[in-house]
This record gives C-alpha cells, sequence and structure tokens, in this order.
DNA sequence: CCAAGATAGTTGATGGATCAACTATCGTCA
DNA sequence: TGACGATAGTTGATCCATCAACTATCTTGG
C-alpha cells in the first residue's frame, strides 16, 4: 500500500507499534480477496441463472435436510449459517411465503420457533443440487490440487475458529469424520 | 412458484451424472464457507467499530494510493476491486460526498471518468491503515502457519482466475438467441 | 416467588447492492 | 463518411442486509 509502506522500519519511539505485511503476506492477502469476491459472484450467478433458490437458501436448505425431522431452531440456524438473527429471520419470512418452509412453535420453550422444511423445499434442494455442486466443482475443488484443498479447509477453519473466538461464542468443532445423516445435498 | 421448475436430470442414461462431494471436499468446502463468512463479518465490525472508512471504500483508496497521481479511471478500478460498474459508481458517488474522491474528465477519452483520491481520502486512508492491517493480522495472517498462508495465496489465486475466466460462460448460457456465436470466451 | 437480566425472535427504517435500461463516446470497416 | 457495434459510465427501481428498538419468555439469585 503506497500509503502505509513507507514507514514499515524505523518508527518513533512512540505511540502503537503496528505490524506491517510484508510482500508475501500482502500478495497472499489480496489474492485471498480477489478469489472470495470473484468465487462468490460465479457461485451465485449459477445459482440465479438456473437454479430454484439462490446460494444463502440454498444452505439453509441443507442445514434443514441433514436435521432431524428437517426442523431446526431459529437461534441454531443462525450459528450454522452464521447469519444474525435479523437476518434469518427476513430470510425465513421469504422462503415461507414461497413455501419452501414453515414456522411452528417449539414445544419445550414459547420463545423458540421451529424452521422446518416443506416438501416443496425439499424439492428445490433436489432441484438445484446437481447445478450446485458441480459450480462448487469447477470453481473450486477442480481448480484446486487435492493437496491444496486440504490445507485450504484446515486453514479455513483456523481462520473461521479465530473470527468467531473473539466475536462472542465458542467453538464446536467438527471433523472432516463427523457422522450425520446423509442428504440429497453436496 | 419456488418448486415449480423442474430441470430435466437424471433422465439421460447417457451420461451427464453429477459428482458429488466426498467427505473431504465437503469438510473442507465447508470450512470454506464459515470462514469467508465470519472473517468478513470480523473484519467488517473492525472497521465500523474505529475506522473512519468502510472495508470497501479502503480498500478503493489503497488502489488509488497505488496509483500514479492517485488516480485511476472508473473502469480500471472495477477491475481491481472486483466490482460492477454500476456499484462503483453508487460507492464512488457516496465517497465523493465526503469528500475522499474527486471525478475528473479523462483526457483522451471523453467517455471516461479519473477517480482522484484527494487529501482528505488520503488521510482516511493512512487513519484507517493501522486498524485495518492489525485486524487482518489477527484474523488471517497470524491465525495461520507462514506455510498455510502461502498455499492460501496459490489457491486463492487459482480461484480467482477460474471464476474469472468462467463469469462471460455464463451470460452466454443465458442468452439462447446468442447472436454471432461467441468464441467459447476463454 | 419475584426482580433483574439473559435469551429468542420480530419489526421497521435505513442504506447498500443488483439489474436493466439508458446516454454518450469511440473504433472500424465498408 | 457514416452506420454499427463495442465500450464507459450513470440512473433509478427493487431487493437484500444491517441495526436499533421492541415484545415475550425463560433463568437465576436473593
Amino acid at each position: 500500500m503506497g500509503a502505509t509502506r513507507t514507514r514499515e522500519r524505523d518508527d518513533d519511539g512512540g505511540g502503537a507499534e503496528v505490524r506491517w505485511l510484508d510482500e508475501e503476506q500482502q500478495w497472499a492477502w489480496r489474492r485471498f480477496l480477489e478469489g472470495t469476491s470473484r468465487f462468490f459472484e460465479a457461485l451465485g450467478d449459477a445459482h440465479d441463472v438456473g437454479l430454484p433458490v439462490t446460494l444463502g437458501e440454498y444452505h439453509l436448505l441443507v442445514q434443514l435436510s441433514e436435521a432431524p425431522e428437517r426442523t431446526l431452531r431459529m437461534s441454531a440456524l443462525a450459528e450454522f449459517l452464521a447469519l444474525s438473527r435479523s437476518r434469518l429471520t427476513h430470510t425465513v419470512d421469504r422462503m415461507e411465503r414461497r413455501g419452501l418452509v414453515v414456522r411452528n412453535p417449539v414445544p419445550g420453550d414459547r420463545r423458540g420457533v421451529n424452521c422446518v422444511m416443506t416438501d416443496a423445499g425439499y424439492a428445490a434442494l433436489v432441484d438445484a443440487a446437481p447445478g450446485h455442486v458441480t459450480a462448487v466443482r469447477r470453481l473450486l475443488v477442480d481448480a484446486l490440487e487435492p493437496g491444496e484443498m486440504a490445507v485450504l479447509g484446515r486453514a479455513m477453519a483456523k481462520i473461521a475458529a479465530t473470527a468467531k473466538g473473539l466475536d462472542p461464542a465458542v467453538e464446536l468443532a467438527t471433523d472432516p469424520a463427523a457422522p450425520g445423516a446423509r442428504p440429497a445435498a453436496e
């Protein structure tokens, strides 16, 4: 950065020290920025063009498809999808209007709301899955060496844990060896 | 609507089978999703809380700070930042209102518009840089081993290239009456 | 057993992102 | 030269994300 790189050495004695990024770090960081931006744009386009649900809606349906009874509490969904409660409310509003999910009360807790995938929601998921997975393959999995993909996964897990750790909340580690129901997704 | 869309799948005995993701691939893909989501949320928060410009504005200023005369054409900015022209127009509108940048005509091309960083824009960049870099360090660089960071950079470069090359093809698929038959567009 | 605070979820206003349509200029080829 | 398509950028409508404020319920310490 032209503005900031001029004084990476020899700082005046006072003030907070900033450890600037070296060339390689900066290069990697910028590739990260550009890559994520272009990747999600392209993946979103794939959904907009050929699939019945947006990318965000798709991930919501995937989570539901893997849950017992195809049901999850709003708060659990928000946690799994890393969404704010407000955003989830609005998203579920839209999906409920289209008949993809339904809201039910939670049996033991009258504050709670369960989000349940309807048959139409499941059908939309099944409909979208092949195009989605094909796009993820083209844009991510097949674009990398298997070894790179593995490192990427581990690195992103660390990044997720770090970012999560300094907002609220704690890490609930999942592993590639996690059991779980096998839905028709990915 | 929603579930009304039907695409022929699983009917062609010939081929076009979807190659689903295996366990490890799926795990890595989901870490990628979660990691990017949480990372950008946390980094955005860092800007909102303590810094005079948003993350997107910051990157725009960085690009300008590195350009000759602190000046770039709108189209060049859009390319570097991977933004649509429309989005860039609106973003520059807002920044111009705040005095961070100015629009000038491009000397040899009366269609063109140059975006120029003002002194106030430069000051905002200098002001924001330490907090920004510190956050990037905490959330990304220092969260990874140096080797992981290097692999991440290379992987993201490949992803960016792949997504970039693919974008035009999506547009082609949208238009059934494609005029003049695009030459495969990379 | 109740007051205080935590948790769950919604709401509505605001502002940013997206898309299609539009103006204007440029390049080129007949 | 001038018509046509490509390029550059803007506009405004619409949609989505974000935030603060709000209701309602649950939990806990005194």
